[in-house]
DNA sequence: TATTGTTATACTCTATAACTATA
DNA sequence: TATAGTTATAGAGTATAACAATA
């Protein structure tokens, strides 16, 4: 049966879910679903940052981020601190415990990674995300709002 | 602050997102989405396939297909009749304005491929074509259940 | 026994509008 | 006025268990 072969949006999707799952499994073992891991990364590299910025720079509605900052701040990964600057925001930091978690989640990822890259090959796997990354650049993206 | 680059994953997530926003656009003038008009084009290469067989064939549990399909029918563009030969089954085919339809449907999707393939060139589209389908061979995948 | 289609249910992700408190 | 965070809500998509009818 095998349809649509050849619709480029039909292939993302399918290829997506599957890394998706091989992703999921991997950091089951610790509770994170792969976008709490990208949330957590990305406070990690951006100490300080408002939850408006972490949501916007992972495409995030803010109003979504809500619940999912609660939970990992709730699990003692995340800390919430009001600003001085500003008392509308809130500066997002890894505690220690987020931040051991994260290291433990970059090493499963990381065989997660190595999987793709034995089915890809390096080469494959650069060309791969070099053409995700001009397929972001598509014209009228980024103005889902 | 672009977080997670080098990740096949989050790049996938991302570009799938652009790429199915775009892909609804184009299709939201005929009330249909992307996934809706898979289902119509896999039934239109396959007349007479069950429902079974379909939402396999899309990765769709066939729980979930049936309100799926139920609508397409009330819509008055997938008809079901139960077969001669297994009375569990029923055969799907397009009613001729489900013919129609999918017509002017893949002529507006042929649009929008048009905007993936500007995008990346013709061998660039090509390639990722290439890469995902191996992705999707990647092991351990398909064992959904 | 096994399979098809179905119902019920629940969980995740996403989208929007409206509110509050701060700026 | 505009922005940050929040609440409420609704719509998709997806997953499992259990059932009736049929094989």
């Amino acid at each position: 049966m095998t349809p649509l072969t050849g619709y480029v949006g039909y292939a993302l999707r399918r290829a997506q879910q599957t890394i998706f799952a091989d992703c999921n499994h991997a950091l089951a073992k610790l509770n994170l679903r792969p976008g709490q891991f990208a949330v957590l990364l990305t406070i990690d590299q951006n100490p300080g940052a408002s939850q408006s910025s972490v949501s916007a720079a992972l495409g995030i509605q803010k109003a979504n981020f809500v619940a999912t900052i609660a939970d990992l701040e709730n699990r003692g990964l995340v800390r919430r601190r009001k600003s001085d600057t500003d008392g509308r925001t809130y500066s997002l930091s890894l505690t220690p415990r987020g931040r051991s978690l994260l290291q433990h989640a970059s090493e499963l990822q990381s065989v997660h990674e190595a999987r793709v890259t034995a089915q890809l090959g390096n080469e494959g796997r650069q060309q791969l995300l070099c053409l995700l990354e001009r397929l972001m650049a598509l014209p009228g993206a980024g103005q889902l709002k």
